[in-house]
DNA sequence: TGTACATCAGTGAACGCGCGTTCACTGATGTAC
DNA sequence: TGTACATCAGTGAACGCGCGTTCACTGATGTAC
């Protein structure tokens, strides 16, 4: 799929941009949208924002810089996208039953995101990075917290609750999120690709079984 | 990580190659070992095969047609790997131990390609392609299944020891996949992609309990 | 066993493409007086 | 309030690169007689 060169450049009437750095981000994030990491061009981002192409290194210091910051509004919009699934778990529960219903939260959003916007998915992911103890606000979501904090927290939470052994519950991070990351992978590039929503559903709530069950 | 371009053409003497198209192949193959998918550049093939660019389409109709080969062999390779690891199983065992060893080995086995033959584990699955119901040959290991195969067997298996209770062993496949899959991610690209074999061993092996435990 | 000829694997040259990036520039803006 | 000037965001033109692919060709091979 390649990208659309019809968008024509919307006239600027000043000399000056007035945002140009948010707006190549921005072209950058809705190329990532349409095609994954390999669609972030940065000569079309600057078309798109109606711009010579050398315009952007005022803003972005290389082809690869726009990258970092597209990748990190992705992890961004995961991380909202958690936290979204979160907010929907009744508050009152019994500790136990909360603490499990905010794991699942997280990989219920996580697997949403992954499905509703794949592009942004693959991106966030497609150049490897450690996101653990990175307190970057530009990868976080509203709560400061990014994606893999986010799990973590819910982790802390199962074991405060009882419901994660204490010696089991460190690295446990890796086990929930190598079951949810790969199952997002066979539904988005995998064999699952071609499935119906509610099959996808279906398995997801097995696999989300699984991990509690086997954590 | 550009490919090295000092590879000098093998200076034939004669007209014909010989067996180009395996020569071809081969160094699509090594490319992706080298590099992964993105890696997998029909004039460097060439250049490696000591021929002129052209050539490659007496072979291959196209880029992708070569890309597809690289691919099968890879799946191949990967099958292999695991079909290895299955051999190491021992025989002598219960039929409910021997299962479970079975699929133990199948995620040890992929596990441990994707470590080893990153850029091969990478080109194996860059495109989306049901593997399920798929004969090819050229994707099969030696017993003449391919990695997907290798697994449905051994979970078959798991059914029939009874270790698996019959009603879960529709689309297991998927929950064990994922699981597997996902890890192999965390390593390759992930955050785990700094840790020590000592620990990606430690982690593996958790996994793969949890996924036993919660099948 | 020897020759004529069709086949088709590999050659050489060229194409158009889009990319990231560099250069010397121009002209709007904000500040100092 | 008005003017001179430094700043620096965006321009226009160009670069070299490597890619996949097409064209008309050449020359080794295998087969028919």
């Amino acid at each position: 799929m390649k990208t659309a060169k019809k968008t024509r450049p919307p006239a600027r009437k000043t000399f000056r941009h007035g945002d140009l750095r948010r707006a190549l981000l921005e072209a950058g994030i809705a190329l990532a949208r349409e095609g994954g990491p390999d669609a972030i061009v940065l000569r079309e981002a600057t078309r798109r924002a109606g711009v010579a192409p050398n315009a952007a290194y005022r803003h972005f210091s290389s082809h690869s810089d726009l990258l970092r910051a597209v990748r990190a509004a992705a992890l961004s919009s995961l991380a909202l996208a958690i936290e979204a699934e979160i907010a929907g778990v009744r508050r009152n529960k019994l500790p136990a039953e909360s603490a499990r219903a905010t794991l699942r939260a997280v990989g219920t959003g996580y697997l949403k995101f992954a499905l509703a916007e794949t592009g942004l998915f693959r991106t966030a992911f497609s150049v490897p990075d450690r996101v653990e103890g990175d307190d970057d606000a530009a990868k976080a979501g509203k709560s400061g917290l990014n994606p893999f904090q986010l799990l973590s927290r819910a982790l802390d939470l199962m074991a405060e609750a009882g419901v994660l052994p204490r010696e089991r519950r460190p690295g446990a991070e890796y086990l929930a999120w190598s079951a949810v990351h790969g199952l997002s992978f066979l539904i988005i590039e995998g064999p699952l690709s071609r499935s119906s929503q509610k099959e996808i559903h279906a398995i997801s709530d097995r696999l989300l079984q699984m991990v509690e069950k086997g954590l």
